[in-house]
DNA sequence: TTCTATATTATAATTATTCTAAACTGTTGA
DNA sequence: TCAACAGTTTAGAATAATTATAATATAGAA
């Protein structure tokens, strides 16, 4: 099939071995349109009962955060239980919609850039990242 | 002692028995000059080898969130296992040590202000909140 | 005081994440 | 071609983080 010979090309030309596993996991994060948010647990199920296919928990970690390192997901930032990835990679920012636990996209573009006048000194900044928390006006009168 | 006793009037103030549990904790927390930022698991450690007292970590839990929903202590967002808190409640950001996992506050005139140009419709505006990493350069290119 | 309703604690249960032994792959050299 | 070895990768088992709930403690009413 023409997508898992691509998903087979750019896992080994960053070094990963294309195991079945891999492939699988390939496909429930990459073979889309759209970019979307998901925790382990999501992809772990949408995996087994989607795809159909039994991929153990510890494994899909391990992918997961072998795909992160080399630059295919990115991991976003919520006071929360759960860590989020993120298969947009680019630089942007996240809204948090603290009604439904909603995690959504913010580009760049909708805020000014922002200067850090001051950095830590000795250190190179690596990202820089904006998390919006908002909720329902009625939600916050409660 | 003094200070227990503004502790006993704080608790009550915001509708929270002050036992003696919740008191050891304030100690842990509140007596000291210079605001601050643990993980659950190092406040536990804390009250258990320097104020000398046990307590379990499920009510370390609890009452770390109630004081958090009291707004005596935030909670900040990293991409990490871990949940930190923050002593300083006013509005402010984070740098984020890569190399050493150090949290360091970033006063909010450290960054000109953020301005959302198109929020999320018939939401409010919660809270605005950045996290810069940092590593060394020479961390970097390993 | 004693009683009652509610709040709080901490053990037990659950969920999230990591460790590591076993299985697998790719390469080398006969 | 095919052992044999040196990494990789997988996934069950172990550990760590968090939450649910039964037992206990507290504050206020009678």
């Amino acid at each position: 099939m023409n997508t898992n010979t691509n998903f087979i090309e750019k896992l080994r030309s960053s070094g990963l071995r294309p195991t079945k596993q891999r492939i699988k996991i390939c496909e429930a994060l990459f073979d889309r349109n759209e970019t979307f948010h998901f925790t382990i647990n999501d992809l772990a199920k949408t995996i087994e009962e989607k795809l159909n296919e039994k991929i153990s928990l510890a494994t899909v970690y391990n992918t997961v955060h072998a795909f992160k390192k080399k630059g295919y997901l990115k991991e976003i930032s919520i006071n929360s239980d759960k860590s989020y990835f993120d298969t947009n990679t680019s630089v942007h920012h996240h809204f948090f919609d603290e009604d439904t636990n909603e995690l959504i996209d913010c580009n760049q573009e909708n805020l000014d850039s922002i200067n850090i006048k001051n950095n830590i000194t000795g250190k190179k900044i690596n990202s820089v990242e904006v998390l919006i928390k908002v909720a329902s006006d009625y939600q916050n009168q409660k």
